[in-house]
DNA sequence: CGCGGCGTTGACGATGGTCAATTTTCGTGG
DNA sequence: CCACGAAAATTGACCATCGTCAACGCCGCG
């Protein structure tokens, strides 16, 4: 799938080591960025530490891109992570003279603002339980492989997305398990198989 | 101010009464609507009835601004409340004659995702004094007179903006109340003075 | 007057948070 | 490969915040 951000001329990369701030809130937004591998995290934090995760970006998704002048989250790479680099100005440059590019633009805003404006309502009146479901539907969704996941963040990165604590996500976790829509595979707790989506779906 | 949106000829003005629904979610989005006397929430609802406001819209407020051909939320009228009507159709097309309405179209949705982005913040990881605070100053800050604000929405309307209860709302308001921040006027409880904005931002 | 809507307040309960112990996993170095 | 220590995840006990349910007050309106 082509867009009019793949036509901007783009020839930098860039791997950051797992935790390593790619840029931080209300700095200068000089480049947008498109994860080739890996994942990120952007987030707020308020004064005393309390975290909230706005998106988790993962292979292919772009981040960074403002329409002011500043980033309006902090970004971190959630693993090692390798990320393509565009120059805000070259942006701009090809948006001016190409009207597809600046279409897309629009359309790519568009779509961040939609996921924002349904996370609300996850923040705002679901339960742990449905918040967890979406998350891990969510996620299904969005990996390669179809009720196989294998999370890159941790329980801590999901609570903060979820506006829950790390223990209440591996509660919700555990209870979905006893239910049996999903197990573990392997050792670790971050691969998961998602038995009957229908099921977990039931839950969010 | 002028802005992009005020070039397209637009004629139009409707009246709708207290409660009535101006447009439903997911259904075709034929027009922009701006808000010229009233107050508008936008909403969107669980299966069992939860409900989530994303925004309320005052005058002057444009709203129903989608780059889908649907719209994502429920817009209602607060009180009665009269608006601008827009034809999409005429949008897009003053939009691809003139790139100033499509800036204009760009800015906006940007100001409106960076509002929502705040919001993620707010219902994720503010505590319900936290989060009243919050919303008395934004009020207050949109509101024409400052220091003192007439609240068009109810204590129900206002709790599922901020992801709570109208009890818990109506707590906590008595709390700042106790603690001399703000004070009702007359005998409605929906017109307020405040008198000590710091005060109030350091419970934010 | 009395009724209805809205807001406040109180008592109680449940969901999710806090704190802590335990288990599991992972990274490092022999 | 195994051993050790640190980090992550789970689990349990207890607690706090906020939600639920209900009573009451206030105002506006017939």
């Amino acid at each position: 799938m082509t867009s009019g951000l793949d036509l901007v001329v783009n020839l930098s990369e860039f791997t950051y080591k797992q935790r390593k701030e790619i840029y931080g809130e209300k700095e200068p937004a000089a480049y947008v960025y498109q994860v080739t591998k890996g994942a990120v995290r952007t987030y707020k934090l308020l004064s005393d530490g309390r975290r909230q995760i706005g998106a988790f970006h993962l292979a292919g998704d772009i981040f960074g891109l403002e329409n002011g002048e500043t980033h309006r989250f902090t970004a971190e790479a959630v693993v090692d992570t390798t990320v393509r680099l565009i120059r805000r100005e070259s942006l701009e440059n090809a948006a001016n003279k190409d009207a597809v590019v600046f279409l897309d633009l629009l359309s790519k805003t568009t779509r961040n603002l939609e996921q924002v404006e349904n996370h609300l309502l996850l923040l705002g009146r679901k339960t742990s339980l449905e918040r967890v479901a979406a998350f891990l539907l969510e996620m299904d969704q969005r990996s390669a492989a179809a009720g196989v996941l294998s999370l890159p963040m941790s329980r801590r990165d999901i609570a903060d997305y979820l506006g829950l604590t790390m223990e209440t996500v591996s509660r919700s976790v555990s209870r979905l398990r006893q239910a049996g829509v999903l197990d573990f595979i392997g050792n670790t707790h971050r691969e998961i198989v998602i038995h009957d989506r229908r099921q977990l779906a039931g839950f969010d």
